[in-house]
DNA sequence: TATGAATGAGGTTTCATTCAT
DNA sequence: TATGAATGAAACCTCATTCAT
């Protein structure tokens, strides 16, 4: 059934409606807010606006949801950044910058920021989903750094540096911003967490690091 | 199997004074695993070699036994840190490199490397608990590699920076490891991810930002 | 045995309306034979026909479902009865007799005749609600038959009495009876007790004493 | 062991220490307070200033407790009343006064005052201890007042009158006291219940009921 | 499709009872 | 005798899932 659609999805997203889109967003919501575990399915179908039976026409069970949840999210955005990558014209430090920006806009502003946070609680519980994000998320998402870094030191204008480190050290505040939105946050004062002047910061750090001698 | 000890095993054992901390020992290992909701209350007894009911003769409540694990585990480490860092007698870049070995040995290699990561999943349901461990762990973390870097500025090791970002950088990767080991480490193969080669290399990153030029 | 009916019984029935009166009914025969605390919450969902999850679809709790039964069950047989008095065209000795008949008719031999007994042995357990049972039964209750003793003397039919003694002389046995009747009739012969024989002595016994000299 | 002692004991106490005492007074203090199934065996432990354990020295089980409770309490002092009845050598009248002053003093103003409401609520839930109770309290103690009327009958004090419903009529007011003591008396004033008021006044009533004509 | 009443397995928690000391 | 740590059955309650409408 369905064979004439089959072939165009997008490849992790399992319903073409749109019903479902409002489920998935307020099932993201609620396990970034309170985890997998503590979230009640009944609310997730109240914040969607649609009962608690509804939920199961779309999601075969709880679980269903939630891969539907990670694997809906992130895969797109990484989509649109390797493209930005294939054709960057200008420089790589510039390219680097424009990686920090496209994260910020695409996810790190948006509700997918508290998908990491939500995928490193529930590794554990869902080893075959974790091997899904890990391959599909963060290392296509490391690859991207890593594209980047490489291009600059082919086109000599980084020295030559262990890849893996630096690419490490350029995610590791992405991530870390991320995932504190969605857990101390609200302890520290708002100003205490400026994104982009953090961003910016590090990126200086690791561009100096890269710069010849 | 064992034929020679399965029987003079006795049912009733009392050992009022290391219970408390078999059963936190037990209970932080399958929170970290499973997360706090899923982790099933006699699976902690279970673990501890005690029934059900003796839980709650030392925790009132699983929320309890919950917050007790948070407290009990990370405050002792840092309290040795700073006395470290307020005798050190060496360079400042030795006093980080120090800093980096007492958190690998005291924390990170040990099973309180899981709770940052349980820390960070469930800040969100415990508000207050959250509280407490932002400004006993973390802020009062954070401030151990402030002074080491104020120290070597101070005494002119170091360049003036910024030291909440120079802070940052140092702690990221700390964290970033005590996370990925307690989620996505099982999918990566186990070489992927060499702390101490990683934290070294961190550290040469940082030392040269900070190094006078 | 009853193969006709056994085969197309549904398991799942639904009659929102009249679950919450079933578990109610349910409740209070359970409560009365057996105490409160002594019920429990899989008994009373199996006589009401429906599953324990059923019984949280319409009660928050088994205190809430207990306070239920409470409110539910007296305040309109009072109602009634207060209807009764201030229209009843006859003589205040016939009104008397006549409310006594009507306690016998719409609590004494029904089920709400347990809850005297219940609520007499979890009054201090539930504050609150023997308050309200207090106002809205017991002394509201009193006032029935206070009325219509004002309004003997007042017709000159008895001679002025203690109005709050006489109506205790009155409501006592009926009270008495409906806690024997749950307690220790069963212990007696059923021809030790004829409730309509006691209480027309008890009428005779009041109204002699009312009667002018 | 004890030869000497077992003679003479009252029928009813098991136990011939202090000890057993202090533990039966808590436990009707603590049962007739929250009901027997509400009650803690840590509880009672607690206030006679024991441990819990050494309640099982002592009782058998929660169930022995409650049946000692009840049994060491009233018997005795019935026993009392049934030689103040067959030595007494005033008018009848004043006997009955004399069983009322007796049943407030020994009864109705101590401890044992809560008992009556604690059977009620328990009986169908231990039928024996019921039956118990019904034959050697409610029935013996109801023969001592039928005695009494039995005794004015045939010495022309008193006209003759139906004894099962006039001994109902005396004993009412006496057991709703007791009972209303420990159920609603909180909700009402304080001033709302002169027991002896009361008492005095429905012997009135009764007396003047068996006047002659 | 959509609903939400109904289910029942499974979790947390309590507490009567046991037993090593 | 006396203690109180330990046990585990059983209670209350939740919530993922089902199904009649």
């Amino acid at each position: 059934m369905d064979a004439t659609q089959t072939k165009n999805e997008p490849r992790f997203e399992r319903r073409k409606d749109a019903r479902p889109g409002e489920i998935l967003d307020a099932a993201l919501e609620l396990f970034v807010e309170k985890g997998f575990a503590a979230t009640r399915l009944e609310d997730v179908a109240q914040r969607a606006g649609v009962s608690k039976g509804t939920v199961y026409l779309y999601f075969d069970s709880k679980d269903d949801l939630f891969k539907s949840v990670i694997r809906s999210g992130m895969v797109r955005a990484i989509e649109e950044a390797e493209q930005l990558v294939a054709a960057y014209p200008g420089s790589s430090a510039d390219l680097l910058r424009e990686l920090y920006t496209a994260w910020w806009q695409t996810i790190g502003s948006t509700k997918l920021a508290g998908i990491p946070k939500l995928m490193i609680s529930e590794a554990q519980n869902f080893p075959e989903l974790a091997r899904f994000y890990y391959e599909e998320v963060i290392q296509r998402g490391s690859r991207l750094f890593a594209r980047a870094l490489e291009r600059g030191i082919e086109r000599g204008e980084f020295r030559p540096v262990n890849i893996d480190y630096a690419v490490r050290a350029l995610v590791a505040p992405l991530i870390m911003r991320a995932i504190l939105e969605h857990s101390f946050l609200p302890c520290a004062g708002p100003e205490d967490f400026d994104a982009p002047a953090y961003f910016e910061h590090t990126l200086g750090l690791v561009l100096d690091g890269l710069r010849k001698r």
